[in-house]
DNA sequence: TGTACATCAGTGAACGCGCGTTCACTGATGTAC
DNA sequence: TGTACATCAGTGAACGCGCGTTCACTGATGTAC
């Protein structure tokens, strides 16, 4: 019952969960290629199926690329809530809503360097509408915008921020995360090994904890 | 004599500026939509030409994807020195130093979403090595990106910023800007009126002064 | 427990398409004498 | 000022390609009696 991605056979007719196949394939190709290389059927030829087996669960290829797109805002959530869990317990209120705030930081911009084709397939937009969907959460069941936005809250809930700071804040925190994200992917800062990377996030954590 | 993209005929045998002519109508191609519309048959079409014309000047269609690109993060430089120049003449050094940070970031945020194709565009990396030349400069002779660090190193002069805060301080302030940037083309943000968006751009600067 | 039947996931073959790119060419232009 | 010639920008025709998508099909599975 090879099932997944790679399999070139099946043992049954049916495949059983094909949708899910098909997506994970495509995340496949998405990690290296970004998502102009989701090639709808290099994804069925992956899985071992026919290639417009695809149209079964999915109505064109649009909607795969999708599905994949969310599942990849979903590791990005994931990749978030990892890091936060890794957090020592503290006793400071306060310093533990700002460690919070770094950490989601730090998993997002580790996300982006380690998988760069996911990050940048997470943010492409081939066509309109970012509608999300439950795949777009991660397994706490948070988007990445969701999850920076409570810590936020948190950050007011224990007087650390202003309330009157609060309004727009999470807008001005995402834009220095993902715009570092992307310098590193793209910009002058690519190349910079994970070390590195992580220090500039901690520069840009100041930063951003100031300016706040 | 009609040199321009849309033209179907030339009254002369050899084109004159073709190389110069793919670029443009490269631009309008990227213009409503993004990176990937750029078809270099499409191209040559729009300029009046045989599609293989296009071999006498570039090596392949993704040399005149890097072209286009570097012509897009031109016209950047260009819309961020447009605003820096629309500045009323200040007495004060050190304000007059913080609004040119100002106006470059509302140059950046202005043109991402005019512009949203060729900004899109003059990030998008198809390929490797984003090595700039000569194109990529405003007409003033800087990348996007010197501005800013120009405009910071005045905020040292003018005693404004510490020197100490100076180092890594223009990857804060491009992530922020940039980070926004992106939000408002494809993230929350998107869907915003200018006068809106000017307002978001204004809050997101109030950030970054503190933050610098 | 056994049989008949409806459902529908995956098959097999085929399509039209526009793309990037290659080849050998032609004819306008600039230069040397 | 005129002619011969080299250069090389654009032509014309063709290619192979893999793509997304459509069609009528088949056979495994689950359900009702």
């Amino acid at each position: 019952m090879t099932a997944n991605a790679g399999a070139r056979k099946r043992d049954t007719y049916r495949h059983g969960d094909l949708r899910n196949a098909l997506i994970q394939a495509g995340l496949e190709l998405v990690r290296d290629g970004g998502p102009d290389a989701v090639v709808l059927r290099e994804a069925t030829r992956r899985v071992g199926v026919v290639p417009n087996a695809a149209y079964r669960h999915f109505a064109d290829r649009n909607a795969l690329l999708r599905a994949i797109r969310q599942a990849a805002l979903g590791q990005l959530a994931a990749a978030m809530e990892t890091e936060l869990a890794a957090l020592p317990p503290a006793d400071d209120p306060v310093e533990s809503a700002r460690a919070r705030i770094r950490a989601l930081a730090t998993g997002y911009l580790r996300f982006a360097q380690a998988e760069q084709g996911l990050f940048r397939a997470a943010f492409s937009t081939t066509d309109m509408a970012n509608t999300e969907n439950e795949s777009a959460h991660g397994p706490g069941g948070s988007t990445a915008f969701q999850l920076l936005d409570a810590a936020l809250d948190d950050l007011v809930e224990t007087g650390a921020l202003p309330p009157d700071r609060r309004p727009g804040a999470e807008y001005f925190v995402w834009s220095a995360v993902h715009g570092m994200a992307v310098l590193l992917i793209d910009g002058p800062l690519r190349g910079l090994l994970p070390v590195q990377a992580h220090e500039a996030g901690q520069r840009l954590m100041d930063s951003i904890e100031r300016g706040i």
